[in-house]
DNA sequence: GTCTATACTGAGATAGAC
DNA sequence: GTCTATCTCAGTATAGAC
């Protein structure tokens, strides 16, 4: 990869991820890259293309390594289903460590689901592996329709997308948070989700 | 309120939730509102001005009925703390309610929410909701800490967000889901998270 | 194949006439 | 209160230098 690509992707990852996508302009990553305009529209077509890099640049690896946790887990399982708590450790951790190391490309990667900036490539990259983890969630809950499922797992995503962009605000300004922390009390949380009894479609009601 | 304030008012709303607000110009929504451009800014001070009233046109009165439903839950309850799932009720259901009615806008409010698009109104307008609620919770669940708590909540909160906003993908095509059915699906997936035992601050670990 | 200079269109914002 | 004209800055497109 030429070095004038690679400086665009790292004041675009950097800027992105930081002031969000719709308010960062291409004339701000350009003066922190120090190279031309055009160079951005030769490279990647248009401000969503460079998105699009910037995201599958580091997406990519996150993903793969979520499937090596789950073909681990699932392998030291045998021909048991692989428990809730495992495949959200799964799903979750990779992103988490991400996020240690980069919190601002994390950030940006919370922002793109929940503000659905790239459905497409949403959908290519990471459907597969949504795919693969609804069947193993199906294994490890059988008893759950693959609605009630799909429902569960829209409202896990959302919680996480939303950890992974925003901090809670804590009065008591305690020390920070370490990421692997926000991981367990995530796994926590949405394990039990999962475990919900299936809804009895009954309407909720209020006098 | 004059007309061309409230044509304006409504023009935003339905293409800030269709489309989002980045995307829309405001010239497209002079174009639907029959209106001049300069008569935004004589109103609304600027693009996010316009937000900031449309925003809270509607969701005023969604916090109102959410301290109201509180309110009588907690009278129900007498000297008993109310339970987390009634809690959660009175947190969703007018939320819900208004999607029923308005989607577009439920759609903006949960892309405003997780979008961050405005901090400050959201503070304003939702802290006092939010910390009447988790004044609630802490008496329901009065054995975790207040930060275990902040964290819930906070996961909660983005897993709502995403459910105003967005559908799940669903194989099956089949009936349409009733807006009231995602609520009744949330409250009980998010109580059994709410009940989740407190992490140990152990890490994860992962061979 | 890479990159630069420059121009084009449409955005939000503003000043001032009416 | 409303409208016209105009400003600045955004993303984009292209012609051509190396």
């Amino acid at each position: 990869m030429t070095d004038t690509k690679q400086k665009i992707l790292d004041a675009a990852e950097k800027l992105f991820g930081e002031k969000g996508y719709a308010v960062t302009s291409l004339r701000h990553i350009i003066s922190d890259a120090g190279v031309n305009l055009a160079a951005i529209h030769y490279h990647f077509g248009s401000k969503q293309g460079l998105l699009d890099q910037v995201i599958m640049r580091k997406a990519g690896p996150v993903n793969e390594r979520r499937l090596e946790l789950l073909d681990q887990f699932e392998a030291e399982a045998g021909s048991d289903p692989v428990s809730i708590e495992k495949i959200l450790v799964a799903f979750i951790l990779p992103a988490a460590l991400l996020r240690e190391k980069h919190p601002e490309f994390a950030k940006l990667m919370g922002r793109v689901y929940s503000e659905r900036l790239m459905p497409e490539i949403i959908r290519r990259n990471f459907q597969p592996v949504t795919a693969r983890f609804l069947a193993a969630l199906r294994r490890a809950l059988p008893d759950f329709s693959a609605k009630e499922l799909a429902w569960k797992t829209h409202f896990a995503l959302g919680a996480m997308a939303h950890a992974l962009t925003a901090q809670p605000e804590l009065n008591d300004s305690g020390p920070a948070e370490p990421p692997m922390a926000m991981a367990t009390r995530l796994v926590a949380f949405l394990s039990n989700g999962f475990r919900a009894p299936a809804t009895r479609e009954k309407e909720i009601e209020v006098k």
